[in-house]
DNA sequence: TGATTATTTGGACGATAGTACAAATATGGT
DNA sequence: ACCATATTTGTACTATCGTCCAAATAATCA
């Protein structure tokens, strides 16, 4: 085809410099898939977003599953770390209603801000795991359980420690509601901008995380379902300042 | 409202006769499209799963948006419906927290029980709302905001007057948490019972939606945000029975 | 019945998918 | 400067995609 008439021009088109193609294209992978989902992208629209040859892909990265694994590879372990730090200082919170605040924190805030180098990372990954799983990708699935349930048993106990009195099969609900909440938030935050005609903003990722640690502390905190206790009467209209606390 | 009882026959003897093509494509596509997503299921797959022509699709659908399309015009009527009647009997539910219970077990039960014919057709195309709006289908955007947005709002609605404390705004975000938490679940009810460690199913509709509606209750009722209340302490633990109602 | 319409069929079209590969080029150590 | 290696490029391959179309068949009604 058309052969590219200065090696300059080509260079200074693009914004930035280009030192490594490698890195170039995992990052327009990871845009584009989180994005758009995996299915809906191809390898030659990932090639042209990095400015960079198909051929190259398939260099790096041998196929379209590989670069996907490698995008995991490089956020699992930064996020899962922070988390554990984040876990490990909410522990020793002494009130158990801030420890079981600061638990739900330590979860949610790692999947919002950047693991790593680029701004909005740690969004984009989460928005991309959201994804992955709506999609059902099988590549994916096994990361997953090997990489994120360790981490989900560490919360769920970290949190059945501080309400022994509710069953843990309560709590492995509970905190399944999270993610799926911290999901969708990311997958379409203009549905809460719609919604509520204007007065709140869906992309606002902190006010999204006050919003979901609010409700997920008083979710489970909520009574279980087993024990006969049906929900109780009255109690929380006559004590509405505080609500279910 | 009663549909064809003649249905049976036709399902029990899948294998042989095929009175109505276009229904059988209809059903093959939701089961696909619900399973592995909108982009990963080709006409040809369709077709075939319905033991039809694949151009037979394009005759009945014109496209394959057209198919999607057809799928959601099916579904919406019935299940908004009955979203409806059910959101008006709770209304006149008298005491506030059988009322809230009532309202938001409103929204969750069509959602998964069926609003047609066939078995589990609620679920399941409950499942394929959640993985379009994770994939972004451009063609399914504008029936979500034209369709559901009014269900949302009435919703939403009934909540805040039976809380009035609470502004609109957190309840529109714990009702986005709600749904991301629904759809969730049945993208990956499998998740629910590993962490479980098959102690509870996640495929279990009855037990989902108990949990999903003690959950949610709950979290509607937490104190909002920005009023300077900060989350109350000690309060809690001294009543652990019923928690935070 | 025959005539008219509705539906199904099988094949074809151009576009695009993921991947492979040889040639061209860039890079780094000596 | 040279050579060995790493990377990029252009292109080609096969497979499959959504859609189309003319012919074959089924259904409907005068």
């Amino acid at each position: 085809m058309v052969r590219k008439p200065a090696k300059a021009d080509v260079k200074a088109a693009a914004s930035t410099r280009k030192p490594n193609m490698r890195e170039a294209i995992l990052a327009a992978a990871e845009e584009l898939f989180s994005t758009y989902g995996f299915n809906a992208v191809s390898v030659r629209d990932i090639a042209q977003a990095a400015g960079a040859n198909p051929g190259s892909v398939t260099y790096h990265f041998k196929t379209k599953d590989g670069l996907l694994l490698e995008i995991y590879r490089r956020h699992c372990g930064p996020m899962n770390r922070r988390r554990s730090e984040l876990l490990a200082a909410a522990r020793r919170v002494r009130d158990v209603q801030d420890r079981l605040e600061a638990i739900v924190r330590a979860y949610v805030l790692p999947a919002f801000t950047s693991g790593s180098d680029l701004a909005g990372g740690g969004t984009r990954f989460t928005r991309l795991r959201a994804i992955m799983s709506a999609e059902g990708n099988e590549v994916v699935r096994k990361i997953i359980a090997q990489t994120f349930d360790d981490t989900s048993h560490a919360f769920i106990d970290a949190i059945h420690e501080s309400l022994p009195h509710i069953p843990r099969t309560d709590l492995v609900w509970r905190g399944h509601f999270l993610l799926g909440a911290l999901y969708y938030t990311l997958v379409t935050p203009e549905r809460v901008s719609r919604l509520s005609r204007g007065s709140a903003d869906g992309t606002d990722a902190g006010h999204a995380i006050e919003e979901l640690v609010r409700a997920t502390v008083a979710a489970l905190q909520a009574a279980p379902l087993d024990q006969g206790t049906p929900a109780p009467r009255k109690a929380a209209s006559a004590n509405p300042g505080r609500a279910l606390t």
